[in-house]
RNA sequence: GGUCGUGUAGCUCAGUUGGUUAGAGCGCUUGAUUCACAUUCAUGAGGUCGCAGGUUCGACUCCUGCCACGACCACCA
């Protein structure tokens, strides 16, 4: 043996040594399964990718406790993130996505996927990952889809999946609708502008409304008042003006309003703004858009028509202040936002028909079970955060706007006497057409053409809304036009625990054991994984939550590339090994705890794992040459067996609780500063017998193994310290006698 | 504004049902070295355990209040 280790030389053979074997297929025994949360096909390992070296040291411990060890590794599509790249990439080209026709940008994401795809398996095979990698699916693999699908029809049948016109956040960058969840509030400074309604009945007379929103006003359909607000009692009911186009609009009551907050009296726009939608379903009101999805006006004044938001806002001030329909303006008005969380633009709150699940049902369901404990939380605090979340999880818009997802397999029926299909398309000359398919039907345009240049459809919810039909396949009764809207990510991946287990599988390893992930997407992923496993499978997808909570640079600051202070793991497995680095992430990481990388701990580690190797190559020398008669009283030796018996028991139970990084503490501890500074240095003075040291040796190599594979692999290659057991990763898990 | 959580050494965190001098890793001090390991060993410094009360023979631990920070939720046009 060389007497420094040297994890370069080490750690490639040794992978491939246990790929050959075939040491990370499943054996006989219990089986035991964990799925490796998909990270995004198109991604290169991150630190938070390192940090599954949890599930390793799971898979790796039960391995060797004798279980039937499986973890099923994959990759998902991510949607809205990889086409957010993609469209990035394309930009710069000075392209975008509306040059191209549905299906063929679908094709060329796809390639670019698959043109960084499958690295990141790469990488943490660096990290020493034991996952079976045949097993390696895609959230686009063909019987994914299926069971999407199936997933789909059989919710729509159950009626849990509808469709409706719903106020979402739409991202007029981004071109698609963002979830409640993908919204983030930003602090503004904006103007409030207090806008003069004119009564109907007398326009000398007015009532004043405030918004920091004047471009909106050609969407209000009433102005609500407090009704407890007594400044306002006389005026409920009358009609009041709208200013420069002069529709009449009633004053109406709702509790919602904040009699405190500016005049008293609110401006109601249903079709612009989350509150007003609410109010307006509440009084039957109907709602006016006035914003199409380029984020430009379609109503109000003329010099605004076609206009994009903000400078419609500036014209529509200018013309207000002519008329002086504007009492006064509060510049310093502070007040939150919602931005795309991924583009940071300004959301438009617009109404768009999409497709929801009613989620009431289907969440208590899960909160029955979470409640339960039928899965479990490390730590525990995170149960409360689900419930909590549960509690105010409302319907779920599961469709978006973009073309990298899996389609959802509906159909509509065109109907060419009714407008109530508008699709974009580029016809044969590649220019860009938008309008009802009735009309350009009527022009003599074959929908053969509409199809093959096919951007989007929008088909009208509601009691007009063209017949749909559910399926993979166009259906052959009359013309069809796809819908293209595609599922929310979250809906596919929610979905892993019943595409990654073949249907055997379901009668041994379902559910699976233990799911180890980010917090932060608890709320996205966990919980409708618990949903749909519940909804299909009567049962849940997996008996524990494992959870960190963030991955942080040296000082504890977050990690993110905007602060510039990410660490590569694959750096500092360059420069210390992948041992090091794995026992770098679990020492000191409780679970729920932020994981701290920073390159003196990985160094540290790496001091470990050098001490390791050579105690053992002590070990051994002196074993192997034992001077005559000098085994030492085996009391002696008594007492060592009888501590060595405490530290197996210790390390096996804090695993059981998911301690790891007790179990790692445990085992670097006792280790280092009694094996070695002790325990050796007995052996030297004859207190103690080689033979002991031996077994030690042994057993330290076992329990170090789940975290540090690849040094303790070397040295048991190295030295053959059991002949019964050739390779340390299939050897068998020390009990304490 | 609401809910939950956190506050222990310079940093990141342990501290089990209240019980002697509160621990670890990294960092820092000083020293050792022909010794398996300078990728080592030993040693030391550094904490009013957020603040103020209370319960108790005894509180980092339990209770109350306050302060600070964080997460999530809801957000007033």
């Amino acid at each position: 043996m060389d007497k420094t280790y040297n994890h370069k030389s080490h750690e490639e053979k040794i992978y491939a040594f246990w790929e050959s074997k075939k040491a990370f297929k499943p054996g006989k025994g219990t089986p035991y399964t964990i799925l490796m949360p998909p990270p995004n096909a198109n991604a290169s390992l991150h630190a938070g990718h390192a940090m599954y070296t949890v599930d390793d040291i799971l898979v790796r411990w039960k391995r060797m406790q004798g279980y039937s060890a499986l973890w099923i590794p994959g990759l998902d599509h991510a949607g809205f993130e990889t086409q957010f790249v993609y469209e990035k990439n394309l930009s710069k080209e000075g392209k975008s996505r509306m040059d191209y026709d549905r299906q063929t940008l679908y094709d060329n994401i796809f390639k670019f996927v698959k043109q960084n795809s499958g690295l990141i398996f790469e990488q943490m095979k660096r990290l020493g990952f034991s996952a079976d990698w045949e097993r390696a699916l895609f959230t686009l693999d063909d019987n994914v889809l299926e069971t999407v699908f199936k997933t789909f029809e059989k919710m729509y049948k159950d009626g849990y999946v509808y469709r409706d016109t719903y106020l979402v956040n739409y991202c007029v960058h981004d071109g698609t609708t963002l979830a409640d969840l993908e919204v983030k509030h930003e602090e503004r400074k904006d103007p409030l502008y207090y806008i003069n309604y004119p009564f109907a009945n007398n326009p000398n007379k007015f009532i004043t409304v405030a918004t920091v929103r004047p471009e909106t006003i050609f969407g209000d359909v009433a102005v609500a008042v407090n009704p407890k607000d007594k400044r306002y009692k006389d005026l409920i009911g009358k009609k009041v003006l709208l200013p420069l186009i002069e529709r009449e609009i009633p004053i109406i009551t709702d509790e919602s309003v904040d009699i405190e907050f500016g005049t008293g009296a609110l401006k109601i726009t249903p079709a612009h703004d989350p509150n007003d939608f609410e109010v307006a379903k509440k009084h039957s009101l109907s709602s006016i858009s006035i914003i199409d999805l380029n984020g430009r006006l379609t109503k109000g004044i003329p010099e605004i028509i076609g206009k994009k938001v903000s400078q419609a806002r500036l014209i529509t001030i200018e013309k207000l202040q002519e008329k002086k329909y504007i009492a006064k303006v509060d510049k310093e008005y502070l007040h939150s936002v919602t931005v795309c969380y991924k583009c940071k633009h300004e959301l438009e709150p617009t109404i768009m028909p999409n497709w929801f699940i009613k989620v009431k049902e289907l969440k208590n369901l899960v909160k029955k079970t979470v409640t339960e404990d039928k899965v479990k939380f490390y730590p525990k605090k995170y149960k409360n955060h689900m419930i909590a979340w549960l509690d105010v999880m409302h319907d779920w818009p599961i469709s978006r706007q973009i073309v990298w997802g899996i389609r959802i397999p509906v159909w509509y029926k065109v109907d060419p006497t009714a407008s109530n299909i508008y699709v974009w398309y580029l016809d044969s000359k590649k220019k860009l057409k938008q309008g009802n398919v009735r009309e350009f039907l009527e022009k003599g345009v074959k929908i053969e053409e509409i199809e093959k240049g096919l951007q989007k459809v929008s088909a009208i919810s509601g009691t007009n809304a063209p017949d749909i039909k559910i399926s993979k396949e166009k259906p052959t009764d009359g013309m069809y036009l796809p819908e293209t809207d595609t599922f929310d990510t979250w809906f596919s991946s929610g979905q892993w625990p019943l595409v990654t287990l073949k249907d055997a599988e379901f009668e041994t390893r379902f559910p699976t054991q233990v799911l180890g992930t980010l917090s932060d997407i608890l709320k996205f992923w966990i919980s409708r994984m618990i949903m749909f496993s519940l909804y299909n499978k009567n049962e849940v997808p997996f008996k524990d939550v494992y959870l960190w909570s963030m991955v942080a640079d040296a000082k504890g600051v977050k990690m993110s590339k905007s602060k510039g202070n990410v660490i590569n793991p694959l750096d500092l497995i360059d420069k210390y090994g992948a041992d090091a680095l794995r026992m770098s992430l679990m020492y000191g990481t409780p679970a729920g705890s932020k994981v701290i990388l920073s390159d003196d701990k990985v160094r540290g580690m790496r001091n470990f794992t050098n001490k390791v190797w050579n105690a053992a190559r002590f070990v051994s020398l002196n074993y192997q040459n034992p001077k005559e008669g000098k085994y030492g009283p085996s009391a002696q030796d008594q007492v060592f067996y009888k501590k060595l018996d405490e530290i197996k028991s210790k390390v096996t139970s804090e695993l059981e609780k998911y301690n790891l990084s007790a179990a790692a503490e445990t085992v670097y501890d006792n280790f280092w500063h009694w094996y070695c500074d002790v325990c050796i240095e007995n052996a030297k003075n004859d207190n103690l017998s080689w033979r002991a040291l031996k077994d030690g040796l042994n057993v330290f190599l076992k329990l170090l193994h789940p975290f540090m594979p690849f040094v303790t692999e070397s040295i048991w290659q190295e030295l053959k310290l059991s002949k019964e057991e050739p390779l340390l990763i299939n050897s068998s898990w020390p009990k304490a006698s």
